[in-house]
DNA sequence: AGGCGTAGGGTAAACGATAAAGTAAACGGG
DNA sequence: CCCGTTTACTTTATCGTTTACCCTACGCCT
């Protein structure tokens, strides 16, 4: 392509010092390169560039689920800020498997990508000794790793279990039932934040009020709505439920309804995630709002500043509050 | 990385040939070569690989919102059957916005990519052009334009708007109202068929009940409450509305609910899309089922089968059939 | 024994760009 | 008028792979 542009009586160099706006060419020549540039509509290759710099101004975004808007909406904010520093985003869903996750985490690496933010569904570490390993600098999100000295973006999930079970409990709910989310962080911590809070009110947890997640088959709102039928057949019923995000939320309230209760006044619900359609569903559901769109931007932030400097600066550490938004699953007279 | 691998004494072109399992290669060499790369942790450089084979195993995918569940889903049938492939999906939104949409096509045409989907929020065509004249190949999906020979996956969009509104029809509906959406073809083609089903039924449109897309607000919940708040200032009040796509629809039953009318006593509403929440809102939306999943996989079949061939296959057109999904806001007795 | 096909491997050029170092002309100051 | 600086380019090397072609044994056939 360049050899076309050469067309100029100039040598590719000039060429390529124009695209960079180098300093070190004439205006005159500059500007005819530039018409010339315009006119065969030519742009560079990219792939040729980076295999000599080194820099691919790619970054790669690993999920679970793109289905799920909490992280449709963290893609969005961050594609949008880093679109605008000149970098794109390559996306990629793990569909919550490990194996799939780590299949991707090979191919991204094996295109050099300059950063890697991933939500990850992995229990165990190994995976981000070999991106280490590999010197590509990465950040996770939603779900950290504690025994991980690595960059990360998410929300205090202890805060998140903690602010939901004390309204249940504001609301005067005796039995307070949660649906666990899987055994990562989010999951862990939710649960640990639900425990607390028993514990503070003086409430000892009840196991049978504890639904524990069924492998393979994650966070839906069928597993929502078994979670919840099983919760029904206890004596007594509880009468609040907590559950992990907002799609098990609406098959529970599913279920319950089917089931013939009444919501909130027999049993309220509080999920967390504050989905786009959360207030305009059967029973507008009570949420945690996880500030997804916050969570891009501050990531988005932070491998800006990574790529910034050739050396990667300190991992660094941004945990969000998270914040109750109460609706009618859970408006209930105090004391009632 | 390869001179590391010639420390078993061979040359690098050996190692390649083993990357490849090109046969010219012995058994003993090969297992040797093979164990040092997983030793290692070893990966070719692939944007090196894609500068000299001219492929890059990349598909670019442009939708103009990721949080619109319709295009999440296409993304992520496509992206699992591309991968299982070899190939990868780099997605990108446009964010509806043309100008944004021309941007990330360039992009992505500088990358090289070996094949572009897009969702096109464009009313011209070129921007094809441009693509063609970079020999990229492409494939429309959801949006189409009858001028272009192009490859097309996507649903009889007449078909959804005369499934939509017969169902209004049938279900006893005498003042059928639509809100459009944008002025692709998806928007005119639905309209259309909303025409040409009250014509079949001896009724003439009348303008007062079709609200066109404000400029600038596409397909959101809070447009649909503003075009419901118009259309109930008419009168009399239309009886049934037939929305361009569900986040709309929602808008418009939020906003109906809000006034004090029935749903769907007093008015009937009906989306499309089909979305993930859909029967669980409030009021369950009937809405028509536009296959997303099958998109998704159809426009798969076809990039793989263009990538088979070193020059392109004839253009295809992929036109699905929708399908209607009634609900309760559609749920009426006929000849009420 | 000579020729020949083939298995297994090596050499060199090329892909499209950038980086570093070199060069020719113009300029300006003492 | 000479020499050091700039300015504006050009030359050369390099990034990590693949590709097309060349080479060397070895075995087998006649």
């Amino acid at each position: 392509m360049k050899d076309i542009a050469k067309d100029l009586g100039v040598s590719i160099v000039t060429i390529s010092k124009v695209l960079r706006n180098h300093p070190d060419v004439g205006e005159e020549m500059r500007e005819r390169v530039l018409a010339r540039i315009k006119e065969l509509d030519y742009r560079p290759n990219l792939a040729a560039r980076s295999l000599v710099t080194g820099r691919t101004y790619l970054v790669g975004l690993i999920v679970p689920s793109l289905l799920h808007s909490f992280f449709a909406e963290i893609a969005k904010s961050l594609s949008e800020i880093l679109r605008e520093n000149g970098y794109y985003l390559i996306i990629s869903s793990s569909e919550e498997d490990p194996e799939l996750e780590e299949q991707e985490v090979r191919q991204l690496l094996a295109r050099r990508l300059d950063t890697l933010i991933i939500a990850s569904c992995r229990s165990t570490v190994e995976v981000f000794f070999r991106i280490e390993k590999h010197k590509t600098p990465y950040v996770l999100i939603d779900r950290s790793f504690p025994a991980l000295a690595a960059n990360f973006v998410g929300v205090d999930d202890v805060a998140v279990g903690m602010l939901a079970t004390q309204h249940l409990i504001d609301i005067g709910c005796k039995r307070i039932a949660h649906i666990r989310g899987p055994k990562t962080s989010p999951g862990l911590q939710r649960f640990e934040g639900y425990e607390r809070v028993l514990a503070q009110n003086g409430r000892n947890m009840v196991d049978e009020y504890v639904i524990t997640e069924r492998k393979g088959d994650v966070g839906t709102r069928q597993h929502g709505e078994e979670a919840m039928n099983q919760l029904l057949s206890r004596t007594p019923k509880p009468d609040g439920v907590f559950c992990f995000n907002d799609p098990l939320a609406i098959g529970a309230i599913n279920e319950a309804l089917n089931q013939g209760l009444r919501i909130p006044e027999d049993i309220a619900i509080i999920g967390c995630g504050n989905l786009q359609y959360d207030d305009s569903l059967r029973i507008p559901l009570s949420s945690i709002n996880q500030h997804s769109r916050r969570i891009g931007e501050e990531t988005a932030r932070l491998v800006l500043n990574i790529l910034k400097f050739k050396v990667p600066p300190k991992p660094e550490t941004v945990v969000l509050q998270p914040e109750l938004v109460a609706r009618a699953s859970t408006a209930r007279r105090r004391r009632e």
